[in-house]
RNA sequence: GGCGGCAUAGCCAAGCGGUAAGGCAGAGGUCUGCAAAACCUCCAUCCUCCAGUUCAAAUCUGGAUGCCGCCUCCA
C-alpha cells in the first residue's frame, strides 16, 4: 500500500521490515484529562490502519501508551487533593470506555510510562557514557542536541532556525538553549523515582524511546501532526542517538479537528470531549463522520456535517435492511444479470481496496460503499430482476463485501434494524419529540386509514409533519421517523 | 520572523498529467388514497486569481490573494 511519510514529505509504499509483520507505534494520550475529539480522529485513523493492515494479512503488534506521570497530571491531583496515580488511572479508564464505545481496537500492547522507568534511566546512563547527555548539579539530564547530527530532519528546521526561536526558562542549567530535558530533578511534592541524579522524574519524550525501544526499526510512527515538533523530533534524537538504529521507517501523521472552523482549545470554550458529542450523536455517527475527510487534512465538526453524516449513514444502514429482507425471498426465477451490473459490482469492490490502499482514503472508499448502495438499492428495485437468481447471487455477493469491508473500517457492523432504532431515538431526543405522542398519533392514522377516512388521515400527517415527524407507510405498518 | 499545509458546485468531500467520485440540499419523473423511502433524469465546459511547462493541467512550475497549523503543553 501507498502511505504518506512525514520524514520524506511523499508518499512511499509501504513494506515492512520484517516479513509479514508490522511493528507500530503511536502516541498515546496523557492522562489528566478527558477524551476531546481531537483524540478520537487519532485514535481512528490508527484504528483503520492496524484494521486495514490486517485485512491484508499482516501481523500488527500495534502499541500505544499512556503517559500516567506529567506536569499536568501533578497539577490537577493538586487541585484536587487526590494522588496522581489515581488520577492517571480515572482518565486512562475514561479513555477506554470512550475509545470502546466509538469500536476502537485496543492496542496490542498499551504501556505506562511509569513502568519504564529503570529503562528510561539505563537510556539516559548510556546518553551521558556516550556524552550525549549530560547531568547537572541540581539532578536534571539534559540531551546535547549538538551531539545529533540529524536533530530536525523530521520537522525540516536548521538547528539555526531552532537556536533562534529557544528560549531557556528561568532555573534551567543547560549548556545550549536547544537541550532538551531526559530526566527532570523532582520539587517538593512531586513523584519522584531514585535514579544516580538523586530524586527525579522522566521527561516526557523519553518515555516513548523507552517503550518502544524493542520494536526499532518501527515500522510505522503515528501521531498528531502537532507532536511533529519538538516531540517526535526528540524521540528520533534520544533513539537513534542511543541505539544507532533508525526509530521509524514511516512517519504517519493525522489533521485536525476543528470546532465550528477554529481550533479546538479551552480558552475558546469549543472544547468538545467525546462524551458531550455521544450524548447527541450515536458513536457511529461519529466514526463515520471522522472518516469522510482523508485524515492528514484538517475536519470541522459542526452540527450540520454531524446530521448529514447520520443522513447518509442511515441510508446506508436502510439498505442493509432492504437487502435482508429481499434474502428471504422463497421463490426466485431462473435469470441471469445482464452482464455490466458484475462489471459494476467489481470494479466498486476494486476501487474500494484501491481507496484504502493508497494512503488509507477512507473518504473515497465511503464514496464506493454508496456506489454499492446504489448498485443493489437498484436491482433490488427492478422489477424484472429482482426476483431473479443473479440478483440473488450478486446480493449474497455483496452481503460478504459488506462484512469484510465493514470490519476494516468498523462502520455498519450493526443489525440494521438496531441501529436505525437508536437513531430515530437518538435524533427524537436532540429535537425533543416525545416518541409516546407520536406512538399515539401513529395508531389514531390507522385507525382513519382503516375507516378510510382519508381526510382524517391527511390531517395527522400533517400534524406530524408540524412536529419534525415523517410517516411512512410500508407493507408492514406505518413506520416513523424524524425529519 | 522561520517552517509547513490548504483553496473543487448552495454545503460537505474524492481527485496525485488524459479531460470533474460520492454524500447532503434542490428540480422534474416513476411509485403511492395522500405521502415517504427507493429508483430514473437534471444540478461545476469547470476546480481562488495571473502567468508558464505540455499534444494534454483541478492535478507540474513561478507569482498573487485568502484561510489554517507548527515554532511553548497539545491528538
Amino acid at each position: 500500500m501507498q502511505l504518506y511519510n512525514s520524514m520524506t514529505r511523499k508518499k512511499e509504499t509501504f513494506t515492512p521490515v520484517r516479513e509479514g509483520k508490522v511493528a507500530m507505534y503511536v502516541c498515546g494520550i496523557t492522562a489528566y484529562d478527558l477524551c476531546h475529539i481531537g483524540h478520537a480522529r487519532s485514535a481512528l485513523v490508527f484504528d483503520v490502519l492496524v484494521r486495514y493492515l490486517r485485512h491484508k494479512g499482516l501481523e500488527v503488534n500495534f502499541i500505544r501508551n499512556f503517559t500516567d506521570v506529567d506536569d499536568k497530571i501533578i497539577t490537577r491531583a493538586h487541585h484536587e487533593q487526590r494522588d496522581w496515580r489515581e488520577v492517571a488511572e480515572t482518565y486512562i479508564q475514561a479513555f477506554h470506555e470512550d475509545m470502546d464505545r466509538l469500536g476502537i481496537l485496543r492496542a496490542t500492547a498499551e504501556p505506562r510510562a511509569t513502568d519504564y522507568i529503570q529503562e528510561m534511566q539505563a537510556l539516559c546512563q548510556k546518553l551521558i557514557a556516550e556524552g550525549k547527555a549530560y547531568a547537572t548539579l541540581s539532578g536534571d539530564v539534559y540531551f546535547r542536541v549538538r551531539t545529533f547530527e540529524g536533530y530536525g530532519k523530521l520537522s525540516g528546521r536548521s538547528l539555526d532556525e531552532l537556536q533562534a526561536g529557544a528560549r531557556v526558562a528561568v532555573g534551567e542549567e543547560k549548556e545550549d538553549p536547544l537541550d532538551f530535558a531526559l530526566w527532570k530533578a523532582a520539587k517538593a511534592g512531586e513523584p519522584s523515582w531514585d535514579s544516580p541524579w538523586g530524586q527525579g522524574r522522566p521527561g516526557w519524550h523519553i518515555e516513548c524511546s523507552a517503550m518502544n525501544a524493542d520494536f526499532l526499526p518501527l515500522d510505522i510512527h503515528g501521531g498528531g501532526l502537532d507532536l511533529i515538533f519538538p516531540h517526535h523530533e526528540n524521540e528520533i534524537a534520544q533513539s537513534e542517538a542511543a541505539t544507532g538504529k533508525e526509530l521509524a521507517r514511516y512517519w504517519v501523521h493525522n489533521g485536525f479537528v476543528q470546532v465550528d472552523s477554529e481550533k479546538m482549545s479551552k480558552s475558546l470554550g469549543n472544547f468538545k470531549t467525546i462524551r458531550d458529542i455521544l450524548q447527541h450523536y450515536l458513536p457511529e455517527s461519529l466514526r463515520f463522520f471522522l472518516l469522510s475527510k482523508h485524515y492528514r487534512s484538517p475536519i470541522d465538526f459542526t452540527d450540520q456535517s454531524m446530521d448529514e453524516a447520520e443522513k447518509g449513514q442511515k441510508r446506508v444502514y436502510e439498505c442493509l435492511q432492504e437487502l435482508e429482507k429481499s434474502l428471504q425471498r422463497a421463490q426466485w426465477k431462473k435469470i441471469a444479470l445482464p452482464e455490466d451490473v458484475n462489471t459494476e459490482f467489481t470494479a466498486l469492490t476494486t476501487a474500494l481496496d484501491e481507496a484504502l490502499d493508497d494512503d488509507c482514503n477512507t473518504a473515497s472508499a465511503l464514496g464506493h460503499i454508496f456506489g454499492l448502495v446504489r448498485l443493489a438499492n437498484r436491482l433490488m428495485e427492478d422489477k424484472s430482476l429482482r426476483a431473479a437468481e443473479g440478483t440473488r447471487d450478486l446480493l449474497v455477493r455483496l452481503q460478504a463485501v459488506w462484512t469484510e469491508w465493514a470490519q476494516v473500517l468498523g462502520l455498519f457492523e450493526q443489525q440494521p434494524s438496531v441501529f436505525l432504532d437508536d437513531l430515530r431515538r437518538m435524533r427524537a431526543e436532540r429535537k425533543g419529540i416525545d416518541t409516546s405522542v407520536v406512538a399515539a398519533v401513529l395508531q389514531e392514522r390507522q385507525e382513519a386509514r382503516k375507516n378510510k377516512d382519508f381526510a382524517r388521515s391527511d390531517t395527522l400527517r400533517e400534524q406530524c409533519t408540524a412536529m419534525g415527524i415523517d410517516l411512512r407507510d410500508t407493507p408492514e405498518g406505518p413506520v416513523w421517523d424524524i425529519l
